[in-house]
DNA sequence: AATGAATGAGGCTTCATTCAT
DNA sequence: TATGAATGAAGCCTCATTCAT
């Protein structure tokens, strides 16, 4: 199935000279034009994930990255493009990262769970790459390339990982011999919906919050636990009942 | 905090002059008017959960509820407002309807749980109400009022209500002290995600599916497995290991 | 000159039984029925002449009128028609008054001038049909009908009563020999602004402000002073100098 | 009373760092950028004037100024902006001009009031700009702040500088000790009247007809003769009685 | 005769995209 | 490359008019 938004073989902007110039010293103006792309890229994201993409308007993306109108389309041919571009770039390196992460550990199936959970996610969850999750939730249905972009290329990968992971828990005996695929999702969905909701209720001014981070740690946590055949009694406990 | 999307009273379409009137049989027109609002409202929670809000043009929600352009206006002021109707009128009766399934039941804290979150999640998660869950967290950086609306009418009241039965079961010796809001959120935000995903990927055409109801049934076990002092052991393994 | 505005034979109304149905007493919904049509031209006239004809909506005249908008239609075909019948409607009795006012005077000239455009242009001014004048002014340009009916059926015959009444008094020595046209003019066209001057920005809540009756008084005098052979030296001299 | 249609200080228009380059050669799309009001306002105050502000589409205005229908909201925010820019622009000069004149004149009152509305009035007929007044007649009413800026910028500095030659008419015995507010209207309210006239009836294709600026010439010979203590005894007559 | 629900043409305005400079 | 003026398709909304009741 192949991946439909130009995957890892850097974007899909127009000039790729950039790729030919590789001087190791540019001059200031040639380091703007470079970083052309991010800088859109950057823009684009935050203000896709603010206000949709349908309801952003391309002169918008140009003033945040400090360009004109026009010169948007220097890089971009259309706004849509950009719209690949942006959930592409976002996605494929930390998918990568992740895999890195998990091949060079040793240990058992929960510590490494917990590692790249918190590890992992939490610096997603920081980053505004978080808030490509929001943006693929919500385009999806308007651009299908997006849908097989994405699971072949962040679904299925991710899946694959914490799958193997969970498997070998099971196989280890650390484990019970739970649903492989509902398990990774009973880890993996609240992440998502955490970086969903940073970017949406989370950034609205209310009395009502939720501190990303500390439910990352808290689930996992209770997961595992339920995962677990001899779970750590009392790991999840801590600031024991709120309200 | 007062909530700006007229919360349960009805709707918010214009007149409503005919609840005043009560004869027994009214003229066909007459029943048309009054059905219009709900016909209304579902054509657009459809279109606006499949396209979004901004890429859904007006005219396309009153041809989906079989009317014209300027009918949809007859009921609802602006495009807005319809908006809002749709949250608000899809959100007021569902949370009703869980607390008082809440109410009714005797049992332990850990039993409560189970049937009101697959009973009535799984109810939700196959309703067209669902979708509202995308249209909130698409559209609430855009229309602020969404944000107070839903963290005072849906958020508060189904935290309050999922809270105290995990304050109860704490309190019985049946659940762990754990952090009471971290494990209502990691019951609740699967169930969120799942209907999301529902109404986004899980509508396009793929290879990998996700079976929500499935996945509920075994994302309660396992948390509750994580929660209860003396988990079911087994409770959450049916299928045991898959692919 | 054909009038094309259906000048005074009735107005243009659809069904024309009013005329036909003449008994002595007529129950009330009856009269009622046949007082329609001069509601709905009265709430025409003033709405026209308040927003222009463009910028009001039918509804908002039967609205006024105390009837519903399919009402409106069942007396006039159309918002024009509305239009052509306000205006003619009251324009056409207005004339023959002026005209029986002179034909019944005797006196000098300058008394019968000063007589008909005190008397008769100070209850004009007064009274809603003053506001026509503001909309023919407005709509002529629109609609061309209205130019022939108003140029045959209003500005001839004034122009023609006063202009034999300016005639009559320099043939009888009483005036200077003036040009009659210019004359009439100098006499009639601040009397119309006055009328279009009460209805645009007199109606404006404003510091500065402009007594109608007053000034028609004043300036027929003034004028007269200046058409007279011998002037009544002081005549228009009352309160002196203002502000 | 602060003026709130942007008084004399240019106009509304979006843009104006134009003013600060200065170089020797503009490009050309620049030279048309900096045209572009004055068409529009050109445009708009002849389509406003002949169809009514209502009855005019922002399409025909930019058509007419040979621009695309986009282009117009280049350069005003609105329809109702470009109105309020149409009346401010055409109105601001003019006030000034007649000052100038009025300052510059050496002679009695009579002379100069002679100069001043033959001369200026004269002119002010035969511009485009005497549709102002129709389109402030007809549209004050619906625009509010046309009141305010019309009251305190045309219609107080108008009448306070021909009220001053009144006066001081009077008190050189040159002029009865009429009310001078009035006179001031006697003299004025017929040239707004015929300036309205050009732009309604006299636009029409009609027999009867009527010349303006032979009016003005008569109104103000007649009126004067009237308020002046010795009256240039057959000033006014010329062709004599006509018809 | 009267109502008011329904329609859809039409107008205002926005905005993605182009292109001359 | 970069700009921003210009375009025109398209969307929101209004309102004159129709018509079933």
């Amino acid at each position: 199935m192949a991946p439909v938004l130009t995957p890892e073989p850097a974007s899909s902007y127009i000039t790729d000279r950039s790729v030919i110039n590789m001087p190791p010293v540019e001059p200031s103006h040639r380091r703007r034009k470079q970083a052309r792309p991010q800088e859109l890229l950057d823009a684009a994201l935050a203000l896709f994930v603010e206000k949709g993409f349908a309801a952003t308007r391309a002169e918008e993306v140009a003033a945040r990255a400090g360009v004109s109108k026009g010169t948007l389309y220097l890089y971009y041919p259309s706004k849509e493009e950009l719209l690949k571009a942006v959930i592409s770039h976002n996605l494929s390196d930390r998918i990568a990262e992740g895999a890195a992460l998990a091949a060079g550990f040793e240990g058992s199936a929960g510590a490494l769970l917990r590692g790249i959970l918190i590890e992992w996610w939490g610096n997603l969850y920081d980053s505004p790459a978080a808030g490509v999750f929001k943006l693929v939730i919500t385009e999806v249905r308007n651009f299908p390339d997006i849908a097989h972009y994405y699971a072949s290329q962040v679904i299925e990968p991710a899946h694959q990982l914490l799958g193997d992971i969970v498997r070998r828990g099971i196989a280890a005996g650390e484990f019970r011999a739970v649903d492989v695929d509902n398990a990774v999702h009973s880890l993996i969905l609240p992440m998502v919906m955490i970086c969903l909701h940073r970017h949406s209720l989370g950034a609205c001014p209310l009395d009502w919050h939720l501190d990303g981070r500390q439910f990352i740690a808290q689930h996992v946590h209770l997961v595992l636990d339920g995962l677990c055949v001899h779970p750590l009694a009392g790991a999840a406990a801590s600031p024991a009942a709120s309200r």
